[in-house]
DNA sequence: AGCACGCCGACT
DNA sequence: GTCGGCGTGCTC
């Protein structure tokens, strides 16, 4: 008897394919199939009946099944996020469950404040759940009880933070309290080390996975708990097809699974804010006595900045300086064209990098020479523009000699090993001042920091996005969470908006209170938003594609286009960028337009967070 | 005429 | 996505 199903490949955009089979297989089983006469990995999706076509068997029927509830999780993500079953299942690592699986107890050890002992209670009761705690307000220990409670329930938990927010600190947190019961899950870990946690999992020996984004795609079994630290992180969403948003992912896995999920963070998004039941957990661990500062300096730093730090350090405290640029400069400009030295493959200004004597595309890496003259007008007036941490750091050492400058960035921090390294030798008050980008604000515990300083605050504000006040408001109370942690802290913010910021600086509440009413009939939480993007490295090929796409939207009904033409960037590594935004008021209209006008090159963006 | 490269469509 | 077929265009 021949059996014959349907099978999607996984990490393949095509639709499921007819294999056929001696065997009687369960959906969602992992087998491997030939491809074009390549052996690929696929999964079966359903059984059906003998094809009109001649098919091929298939070649290997693995131990290996996700059941029906993943199953359900697969069809949501390749509907909702508008990619093939093949690639949603190609998200998921499969794990092999043992019968006899073992259980532990632990001890209850945590002891709460009052405050936290509510904030617990409340998220003990709710399905989901926001902790909108403030920086230092003890996020942790609540979430170490919880874990603990779904231990001791005989389930397992994930334990959800963006990457760089997966610090050493946290690891040993996490080690001390759960002891091998835990696993660290994330991007840099080796095959080796991830087979092993894939079978301590499945044995029960390991009840807790934390980690970044991709940890949450370990279909661990018996799962009770989701925690989605940090949830506003923008990390959450991918950048590559499916698009998916790992904490609304985690959302539906939690509905989906039955597992309780819990949202955390000081500064909230607006969305969950206005969606979930939260809990306000104040400030109360450290009475800390916090004093800003808002200053009006030129790009750069000026004389108040300069006098500032120099008493901060003076006294032998330690300073965090942040501002959103890596490199020396972010452009090298000509003063007589008025260009600035473009990367030739991007629509991007070079960003100049004086350890290496280059320029250097923060898009796709291309470097060349430091140009003497305007590649353009091939005037020798080039200028430096917009400080960066290179710069920073450079300028500062010069100015205190005997005092310890560390860059703090994607370009100094590139492995975990280098993060351990600076953090340590931060603590070890080896290094005075860390001068950095957004990675200075990601959860990070400072002990001695007695100044944050933040510069470049006002380009976030400036961004042409429905969300740059929230963004420059959440990072703002982020880094100045990372000041004062024990104590007093000040915190400087050089920016030309300083009525903004300080009407919101002690009540984030109030500011998401206040923003709300500006979103409303326009963006999200009140609608729905999603992008078609083009990209071809032929423009001519590119406006075709992208005026099909049009003649596919202009009939569409509860859908409001809001926007097409170039993308922001026009150009990345040689390829032309169109887009289109749609804007609707429920994701199905949204969805009905994505699956009748999508195509194999056009990458569509439910709920895009990126506009610039 | 022979070969290299790049585009496009099919993949069960 | 990835492979191979085929057309264009350049070289021997």
């Amino acid at each position: 008897m021949n059996y014959y199903y349907e099978i999607a490949v996984i990490g393949s955009p095509l639709s499921p394919l007819t294999y056929e089979s001696t065997e009687s297989i369960e959906p969602g089983t992992l087998v491997t199939v030939k491809l074009k006469n390549r052996l690929v990995k696929g999964i079966i999706y359903s059984q059906c009946e003998k094809p009109k076509f001649s098919c091929e068997q298939i070649v290997e029927v693995t131990d290996q099944r996700f059941n029906s509830v993943y199953m359900h999780i697969f069809r949501f993500i390749s509907q909702y996020y508008v990619c093939s079953f093949g690639e949603a299942a190609g998200l998921f690592t499969p794990v092999s469950v043992q019968k006899s699986r073992q259980r532990f107890s632990i001890c209850c050890d945590i002891t709460l404040s009052k405050r936290q002992e509510e904030a617990y209670r409340f998220l003990q009761c709710h399905p989901v759940g926001l902790l909108f705690g403030d920086t230092g307000s003890g996020k942790t220990e609540i979430y170490m009880k919880l874990l603990e409670d779904t231990i001791n329930a005989g389930k397992t938990a994930l334990f959800l933070m963006p990457e760089i927010s997966l610090t050493p600190q946290m690891q040993r947190r996490l080690k001390k309290k759960f002891g091998d019961l835990v696993a660290i899950w994330h991007s840099k870990i080796t095959k080796k080390r991830k087979t092993e946690i894939l079978a301590q999992i499945g044995s029960g020996e390991v009840k807790i996975l934390a980690g970044a984004r991709s940890a949450l795609f370990v279909a661990i079994p018996d799962l009770g708990t989701i925690i989605v630290d940090e949830e506003h992180d923008d990390s959450y969403k991918a950048s590559n097809r499916p698009r998916y948003h790992a904490r609304d992912v985690a959302l539906y896995m939690g509905k989906a699974l039955g597992a309780r999920v819990v949202l955390g963070s000081a500064t909230p998004s607006l969305t969950s804010y206005r969606k979930f039941p939260f809990f306000r957990l104040r400030e109360t661990y450290f009475q800390t006595n916090k004093r800003f500062r808002f200053v009006k300096e030129q790009d750069g730093i000026g004389e108040e900045i300069l006098d500032a730090l120099s008493q901060t350090l003076s006294k032998n405290h330690q300073a965090i300086i942040f501002l959103p640029t890596r490199a020396n400069y972010k452009y090298l400009t000509c003063m007589e064209c008025g260009k600035f030295v473009e990367c030739p493959f991007c629509a991007v200004g070079m960003s100049l990098h004086r350890e290496r004597n280059a320029l250097r595309c923060h898009y796709c890496n291309y470097m060349q020479r430091i140009p003497e003259r305007c590649p353009s007008c091939n005037a020798d007036r080039l200028r430096t523009n917009r400080i960066g941490t290179a710069q920073v750091v450079a300028e500062l050492s010069e100015k205190f000699p005997d005092k310890t400058f560390m860059k703090f960035d994607r370009d100094e921090v590139t492995t975990q090993t280098k993060l351990k390294k600076i953090l340590k030798a931060f603590n070890d008050k080896e290094i005075d001042v860390l001068v950095g980008t957004q990675m200075l604000s990601k959860g990070h515990d400072y002990h001695d920091v007695k100044l944050a300083v933040v510069l470049g605050i006002d380009t976030i504000l400036a961004q042409p996005d429905f969300r740059a006040r929230e963004k420059a408001m959440s990072l703002l109370l982020q880094v100045a969470g990372r000041s004062g942690r024990k104590g007093e802290g000040s915190v400087i913010v050089s920016t030309a908006n300083a009525d903004f910021f300080a009407h919101y600086i002690d009540d984030y509440e109030r500011f998401l209170r206040e923003e709300l009413p500006w979103r409303e009939g326009l963006y999200p939480p009140f609608k729905k938003l999603m992008k078609f993007l083009v990209a071809h490295k032929n423009r001519q090929k590119a406006l075709q594609i992208l005026e099909r796409l049009q003649m596919c939207l202009s009939d569409v009904e509860d859908v409001e286009i809001v926007g097409f033409g170039e993308a922001p960037v026009a150009k990345i590594a040689g390829k032309y960028r169109f887009q289109v935004l749609l804007r609707a008021d429920s994701p199905t209209a949204l969805l009905r337009v994505a699956h009748k006008c999508h195509c194999a090159e056009c990458e569509i963006d439910m709920d895009p967070v990126q506009f610039s």
